[in-house]
DNA sequence: CGATGAATTGACCGATGTCAAGTGGCGTGG
DNA sequence: CCACGCCACTTGACATCGGTCAATTCATCG
């Protein structure tokens, strides 16, 4: 990827968006480069915030793992998105790993850089806090739904929710294009692998997916949201 | 209250803190000041986020209330503590209402106010984002807890965060200092107030808490704590 | 072509929610 | 000041979703 590339996608993430071409090449210039291979981590659980990511290659997964070994899959991360917001604060700890799913590279930046950037240029300031605000709303919405829906429905809206970032047309249906496991799909809605492949299974019967091992295609995104809202 | 305290009030607010006196004065001069009786309400979900509060007497709590009639209880809000965030962003609505437990008075600030406070003083700009960044951290927590956890553990984790922050020393332990019904209880822990009923009164049989109806006194704080890791 | 990790399927069970029918104390208003 | 009514709380019986465990099957990759 070449260097206005790079800048043409910083330029567009929801942090470093609306600046100046200026602004934002200096942002770009305090950035270094890194490579993580499928499997590995940008960021360990546990260990101090120090640095934030824009990945610009390949796609990430936030894993929290809780004190009884369970495992909640937070969110993906896709090319143009960033993580690691946490570390323009100085003194916190990550509260999740952020692991490769297949080969990943990303910029990125020392905490107190960004801290810097966020005195000197207040778009970006607010550009934080918008995705922090959208960050906790997001959460909320999560937390609401473990508590009132069922499995099923959660499973719906999680599978509808990677359709628009993460999906791709092909002829019989949007491909969610990203190594995707069952198993990943019961850490993001908080159920086990069990549900998720009976429930699947019942939507394939029903012709509304197609899943193979780590691909899924969906069909008819209108059965999906259907079932969110029964 | 007089001026002096309101304003020693807000320069220890989250929002606030660590200004210097020029500036504590400017935000204080830019607000104003609201009062809602018992039972009413300072915003409303689904409104358009428009002010920021600060709760100088009385007890807030934030409910949201979800399509299918479910009450989730957020958080409480005791005198000091700020409410409405989100309004330093435009375009935003109000994701829960802010009611009055008992009788209340808050300073209030116009969301661009917010905005320009933010604008010109870095340091309101970084409280901000710590706030966010605490309350991510805070629903990551909810949301594990939700998932791992027992009603039991749950209630017993959110009766111990309340004594901190709503906890006054009476003779046989620690009263929460508000009034606190088992449906607040239950929409807290994300439960029912039957299994809220249950299970206090099996601690009030082991002596742990004395709960009479509003009003609840934790005696033995450590059984609690033995309770949320068992 | 075998090994490894992913997915499937059935049997079982337990924690909690749901529903129904109470009890009891506090406060208001006559 | 008393009584009534409301609202918080209680208690039991019951239903059920979805988690757990164990045993397989399947598919992909080296």
């Amino acid at each position: 990827m070449t260097d206005s590339e790079l800048l043409q996608l910083i330029r567009q993430s929801q942090i470093f968006r609306g600046l100046d071409e200026a602004t934002a090449k200096e942002a770009f210039q305090r950035s270094h480069q890194r490579s993580i291979a499928a499997g590995g981590a940008f960021i360990h659980q546990g260990d101090p915030a120090l640095v934030f990511h824009i990945l610009t290659q390949g796609h990430v997964k936030l894993v929290q793992v809780t004190p009884g070994g369970h495992e909640i899959l937070t969110r993906f991360v896709k090319p143009g998105q960033e993580f690691g917001v946490i570390s323009v604060l100085s003194g916190f700890e990550n509260a999740m790993s952020a692991q490769a799913i297949d080969d990943c590279r990303a910029l990125v930046w020392a905490g107190e850089v960004m801290a810097q950037l966020i005195e000197r240029h207040t778009r970006i300031a607010f550009n934080a806090i918008r995705v922090l605000a959208l960050r906790n709303l997001n959460m909320q919405r999560r937390y609401q739904e473990l508590l009132t829906e069922s499995v099923e429905q959660r499973l719906a809206q999680a599978v509808l929710n990677l359709l628009p970032t993460m999906g791709s047309e092909v002829d019989n249906g949007t491909l969610i294009d990203m190594p995707l496991t069952e198993e990943d799909l019961a850490e993001l809605t908080g159920t086990t692998i069990y549900s998720v492949s009976r429930i699947l299974n019942k939507w394939e019967r029903a012709g509304i997916v197609v899943a193979r091992r780590k691909r899924i295609v969906v069909c008819c995104p209108q059965a999906l949201r259907s079932i969110t809202t029964p």
